[in-house]
DNA sequence: AAGCTAGACAACCGCGTTCCG
DNA sequence: TCGGAACGCGGTTGTCTAGCT
């Protein structure tokens, strides 16, 4: 195909735009509307190709737009969109009102995913790192002696750096299981990326659209409910969403009955984990396992909050005290996960550690 | 005060998709 | 049905600024 004359930068400005430039703009849009930008150069007298005038509009002098900073409801919606539907930018940025899909983006990449990151989460896959090294040393005889650890990606290896640093055990930890499991990671590390973009994007694997609207909506009304309590909560799961014939529904038999009565209110980092981090590999094992939680969650329910039969407002702000943090309180959602570390680290003591030290 | 660095965000690039004659 | 133009999207790069040495 033959590019449009305005990618060739014949004579064309390029790079930041002045407030002139911005006024003919406007003036413009004011006029005519926005469509057809490749003639709005020539018509609003810009030397500015019309990509980059459309690029202009809609990434800032759109006057719907907002540009304030983000409030801890809109970085709770787009880590649980992101979870659920991946890099998918511009979904993300339909659901929260005012803001582009380059200023999700942006935000995602500046703070989000370091975030996530600093906690021991994977921002691509959203789950531990631990996990994933436990599943790369599944692979291939990695705890032989010799082994390496490939290509971890950046925020795998700065959230080790991270931990090691929290634990203060020496920095050369990352560097020991950088230098012994080098090599054998790599072909692995490749294969579960390819799966996974797959799965959060286009391909065999891929969610059609209809999942991914109910996807959407699932977490729009999840997140709505942690701010207004006004209606039952919502649990979604990629797995159900995954799964050619999955249904969004509540009624779905892939969640789980401790699952359904989960309330979102009751969040902790977990529910920001793709599934459980530490499942063994052993089916007989994960049986055990999900018997035991199943176990531990009923536990629990009856010493928390009757979930799902209440809208009380007492009851729902002792379950946020009691949990010291929520959405719905004032501070950062992120904040908020920040500070269950701890937790997490409890939960799952042989977090990283486990990886590091064999 | 000057130089360096990291963070934030605006803008660009390339490619896929949609529209339309 | 086909091909070109326009549009939209996600990844990447560039620029500015604040903080640090």
């Amino acid at each position: 195909m033959v590019r449009p004359p305005c990618c060739d930068k014949l004579n064309l400005k390029r790079g930041l735009w002045t407030e002139e430039e911005d006024a003919k703009i406007l003036a413009h849009v004011s006029k005519h509307g926005t469509g057809n930008w490749t003639a709005v150069p020539k018509k609003a007298g810009l030397k500015r190709c019309g990509k980059s005038c459309r690029l202009r509009w809609t990434n800032y002098l759109r006057p719907d737009l907002k540009h304030d900073n983000f409030t801890p409801q809109e970085e709770e919606m787009i880590v649980r969109l992101h979870s659920a539907i991946g890099s998918r930018w511009s979904i993300i940025a339909q659901q929260l009102p005012g803001r582009t899909d380059n200023d999700v983006k942006n935000y995602w990449n500046t703070k989000l995913r370091k975030r996530l990151s600093e906690m021991g989460i994977d921002p691509v896959t959203h789950k531990p790192f631990s996990q994933i090294l436990a599943d790369y040393g599944n692979i291939g005889g990695l705890r032989q002696p010799g082994t390496r650890i490939g290509s971890l990606n950046k925020d795998l290896k700065s959230a080790v750096m991270f931990k090691s640093e929290l634990c203060q055990s020496p920095s050369q930890a990352f560097q020991n299981i950088n230098s012994q499991l080098m090599p054998s990671i790599m072909a692995t590390q490749e294969a579960n990326q390819d799966t996974l973009l797959n799965y959060n994007h286009t391909g065999s694997h891929s969610l059609d659209l209809l999942a991914e609207l109910q996807a959407i909506k699932l977490i729009t009304e999840a997140s709505n409910y942690t701010k207004n309590k006004t209606a039952p909560p919502p649990i979604i799961f990629v797995e159900d969403l995954l799964s050619p014939s999955s249904s969004s529904s509540s009624s779905s038999p892939a969640c789980s009955s401790a699952a359904q009565e989960k309330s979102p209110i009751d969040f902790s980092w977990h529910d920001f984990l793709l599934e459980d981090a530490f499942l063994p590999a052993d089916p007989h094992e994960q049986e055990v396992v999900a018997e035991n939680s199943s176990k531990e969650l009923a536990s629990q329910k009856q010493n928390i909050i009757p979930q799902r039969e209440t809208n009380n407002e007492a009851a729902v702000q002792e379950c946020i005290k009691a949990k010291g943090t929520s959405s719905v309180s004032g501070i950062s959602f992120l904040e908020a996960m920040l500070d269950q570390e701890p937790e997490m680290f409890l939960d799952f003591p042989n977090l990283l550690e486990e990886s590091l030290y064999y």
